[in-house]
DNA sequence: ATTAACTGATACTAACTTAGTATCAGAACA
DNA sequence: TGTTCTGATACTAAGTTAGTATCAGTTAAT
């Protein structure tokens, strides 16, 4: 049971590292040699970004792109949903029809009050909070001169 | 994001439906029938099942399978694990070595947590307790006559 | 004006996973 | 001795994941 795919881990990856450069544009191969993410894949998935409003663009010499919002607003539960779609237990629950038997009812249940409990979670965990722990994680790390 | 395969849902109703007639064989047939999971789909499930100790079965005529252990100590965490494996935010939490740069950290440490919070909750829950809620539902929805 | 550094758009691929189907052998009951 | 079962295993189609590759167009610097 994976829980992020690739897409969702760099795409978390690239827009922490957008977000301690903010301000000024970052070529798609900066980012792709200092994370260490394949370029053409994090091409695709930048282009992804771009389009749901996380990023911005700007082409030619000197372009890249940018955070295109406040990084303590983009929720690491919107980069899943960007990637991997809505958690869902199962195709039933899109099509809101009535479980076919009572067995799966309570099967369900669980299982949503689970999925609440993951999104919730998720929606804790911003961009912003990722970058300051990571602010944080440095400092204690940086030996005294 | 999908939470359950196929596997995992059909492996649990059986489990319930097992539950519900402890003490006697009931052959695969009955429960493919009676749970609306395809016959060969469920066979190989079950053989899964019984594999890992959680069903028993009886060869030939007036054979079949039944729940191997106390219901209440069947958790929907096992029979996620033997069908999904387990949860795991990433490869390299398997081979056990440090991440490669510190962004990485920072996210993984967060989504071990939810992990975590997500292993304790399926562990919760267990077979015994959706045959309980089962029968609950089951009660409440009854007409009085 | 040309070239180099960029993004936009899109097509392609290999490997893996998921959800199933099918078959044959052998055990037990009647 | 035939019918009802499980055991074991092989096969398949469709979808997903994780990439690669290509070409068109834009911008900045020379």
């Amino acid at each position: 049971m994976k829980v992020l795919t690739k897409h969702t881990d760099y795409a978390v990856r690239a827009l922490i590292s957008l977000g301690m450069k903010s301000g000024s544009w970052v070529s798609a191969k900066a980012v792709s040699e200092e994370q260490a993410i394949p370029y053409q894949f994090l091409r695709r998935i930048l282009q992804e970004l771009i389009k749901n409003g996380l990023v911005l663009s700007k082409e030619g010499a000197g372009g890249g792109v940018m955070l295109g919002k406040d990084p303590d607003t983009i929720r690491v539960k919107d980069v899943i949903e960007i990637f991997q779609g809505q958690v869902q237990v199962s195709e039933c629950m899109f099509r809101k029809q009535l479980c076919s038997n009572r067995a799966n009812c309570v099967l369900r249940h669980e299982i949503m009050r689970i999925e609440q409990l993951v999104n919730d979670e998720f929606s804790k965990v911003t961009v912003g909070k990722l970058i300051s722990d990571l602010k944080r994680v440095q400092v204690l790390s940086e030996p005294k001169l």
